[in-house]
DNA sequence: CATGTTGATTTGTTGGACAATGGAACATTT
DNA sequence: AAATGTTCCATTGTCCAACAAATCAACATG
């Protein structure tokens, strides 16, 4: 083996010190995930904790700070703490964040997009049902309300996309492209806010949801996913129009 | 509008309490996604921030937590904290726990990898340079070599999937493979241990791995991506011809 | 130049305390 | 009887004061 690295040679690895506080955290998550603790189970109180675990009670609440913000843990209507399988909106604000702060771009977004809107449409054309297709007319009416009215349609547009990804019943796919579509805000604001598509970008965009969902409704897969494709084509094109650069980061969107 | 669900009426929404510790959160996020603190800048210590917000250290503490669980704060060489950005590695081990939880499926798994994976095989075929092509290659060298050794190459097969995801370099990609890819951990082991396919399982997988590379070094993309989704293909069959079923949730690989 | 020593700073942890909230049981009002 | 007020207790949110342990920098020592 020639040019072995030297870090092949280093004998140890670095040892950092773990905080009690971690442990606790890392105890509770153990007894979570082998199923000793399951959804909807209450966790023992602050002081319960702290005496099993043989710690002051400030010190168990950092762990718990911990748990909840990573979603395994929650308030169920009070004060008590429940555990709970974590949700894609409990985690996708954190990730959006994240791209934000590694200045992802546009087209980054509409690249992976491009891979999971369309397949997500198809396999949601497969299992729709009649509730799900009323939920997704509800949404087009709305939208159709609001455009006319001349009122943001946006964040109808990030909803029927959401809708679309929850018919198609994959946790994972839900749980990728959360993050990412909730990045398409900002970049839709700035697209209509262009003169050039105040008027036609919306109306460019009820029309391709229209046609998406007569797709799913006819449970046609791949016309489904044909117009899918061709709404983000025109997504990118409506940016591009407005000459836009693709390559600029995505602005944040303040609370 | 006929039938308008009787929520519309609701005429107050839901107010929670929102706890000091929470607050102090936000507003430091506020300051970091605003720019006012930048990823690098250390944080005031802990007693400085407590005298600004006017709160006991302890509750800021708590605050401190949270902004750490989420990845937006982190320690860098000694205790004080300091302002980074999130990279994908500090969010994956959440949200592959989440999925773990919601009992996600080999199915759901494979099936967001089928969009993932081959498209960013192509695009890594675009924009491959040397020293890449020399990392994928040392992967390969490695894994064959544990391979003829009988030891395990999972963890080398997951580290090629991510090496080809960062040489797409597209930062919303990585972050909604990650997890994902890491479930493939568990399924993997689970395929390997079963009699019919410890010794070829390894073998298909190290022969389209070599594929890949090939494709990539000749900047192939439509090559990569052909053989890596005849690879992913290749990864359900092989669960398939085990007769394990597609739809059982994948198993939770302990720390 | 590598290795102690010292001291100031900061984080991790503890203890005890109290206010505020939630929930349940019960009393009161209409 | 249904809605409203009262009481009490368990639990969480917050504070104050303090100490142990670790880090860093400067300095002293061999």
């Amino acid at each position: 083996m020639p040019a072995s690295p030297d870090r092949d040679c280093a004998m140890f690895q670095r040892i950092e010190p773990v905080p009690a506080y971690r442990t606790v955290c890392d105890a509770i998550e153990k007894q979570i995930m082998t199923g000793r603790l399951g959804a909807g189970d209450p966790l023992p109180t602050e002081t319960e904790l702290a005496e099993q675990f043989g710690l002051a009670r400030h010190t168990v609440r950092e762990g718990l700070r911990i748990l909840e913000e990573s979603g395994l843990v929650g308030r169920e209507a009070g004060r008590r703490l429940f555990v709970k399988a974590p949700h894609y909106s409990d985690l996708a604000p954190r990730a959006s964040r994240a791209l934000v702060m590694q200045r992802v771009t546009f087209e980054e977004l509409w690249e992976v997009s491009m891979s999971l809107e369309p397949s997500a449409a198809a396999r949601a054309a497969a299992r729709i049902d009649a509730e799900q297709i009323a939920q997704l007319e509800e949404n087009y009416r709305h939208m159709e309300e609001e455009r006319a009215a001349g009122r943001s349609i946006i964040a109808l547009d990030v909803e029927f996309h959401t809708l679309v990804a929850e018919i198609a019943a994959n946790k994972a796919l839900l749980l990728a492209r959360e993050p990412i579509s909730q990045l398409f805000y900002p970049a839709l604001a700035k697209l209509f806010a262009h003169p050039l598509n105040c008027e036609t970008g919306p109306r460019r965009l009820a029309q391709a949801h229209r046609r998406i969902i007569d797709a799913l409704k006819a449970h046609d897969a791949g016309q489904a996913e044909l117009w899918m494709r061709r709404h983000m084509v025109d997504f990118r094109r409506g940016y591009e129009l407005c000459s836009f650069n693709l390559k600029d980061a995505i602005a944040f969107e303040g609370a």
